[in-house]
DNA sequence: GTCCATGCAAATGATTTGCAGTATC
DNA sequence: GATACTGCAAATCATTTGCATGGAC
């Protein structure tokens, strides 16, 4: 479940900053679209529809607070677009990161959860000696139906 | 072990491209730096230091030719630049991927082999009806010696 | 000799920044 | 009312492209 407009607002001010109608249409884009892995274009274009005044440099400055607050990840799928999404479970403590999967073939991207890493993490920590805060996994293949019209 | 000039020459032409110098030197100076997680910036830095009159357009369009032919890989640490490394195990018909650690601390890049993915990967081919042709795991954290000075 | 490849400079495209006006607290 | 935020336009920076020259086969 992602964040409310409230809780945002309230974020936005125990972080000292202003609470505005562009920062909060910007985070109700995102949150508008859970699956969308929007870029900075797209939520520019959602955010102008209800206010065309804003302006792109507002966005591209919305987007790296909110990355700051750690409301949305960053995500790069290597097309040479930045994609965005609301950062889902906050409230749990622990890391449930949804990963994701790319169709080569069609782009489409599907998130999925899993925790499976937690077991390579533990032996990361162990062997390398190197202390695991955080992972970003990507699988790269062909969705159902792209598949079946390769075949 | 990475490839050798001589086997790169037989698959330049075995692709019907030419054999130029300015390629020769990008690929060594991959091969050079087997950890080194290169940006094209630096590749053009490194063969310049043997070939003053290259062009940067020039390492640019090696860098794609290399990509197609699978012989490096694109890496994205998400500070701003792309990265390529060259391609290690070309041999083995096995996806034998190595994976990174990457300390937010330093930013130094830590390279390691595990298959332990390939239970997920057969899991999402179950589950999600993807079929999974690839992967990049990227894990984040502090390496031993930025721990050390944090606690 | 034929083309592909290169070097240079100009173009591109995403993101950033400077600055004067504007809205929030 | 002070100051952080915004919009606009200009700047930046990695990467790409057009084109005339040069090199590989």
């Amino acid at each position: 479940m992602s964040i409310t407009t409230d809780k945002f607002k309230t974020i936005l001010k125990e972080n000292g900053v202003k609470v505005t109608t562009q920062r909060i249409l910007v985070l109700e884009a995102l949150s508008s679209c859970p699956d969308g892995h929007l870029t900075a274009e797209e939520i520019y274009d959602l955010v102008r529809a209800a206010y065309p005044e804003i302006g792109l440099a507002t966005v591209y400055r919305t987007i790296q607070l909110l990355l700051e607050l750690h409301l949305i990840d960053r995500i790069n799928l290597d097309d040479g677009f930045v994609r965005y999404e609301i950062g889902e479970m906050k409230e749990s403590r622990t890391r449930h990161h949804h990963h994701h999967l790319i169709c080569r073939q069609c782009g489409k991207v599907i998130s999925f959860q899993d925790d499976l890493l937690e077991e390579l993490e533990e032996k990361i920590q162990r062997t390398m000696h190197f202390t695991v805060s955080d992972h970003e996994v990507k699988l790269y293949g062909y969705c159902e139906e792209c598949r079946r019209k390769i075949d």
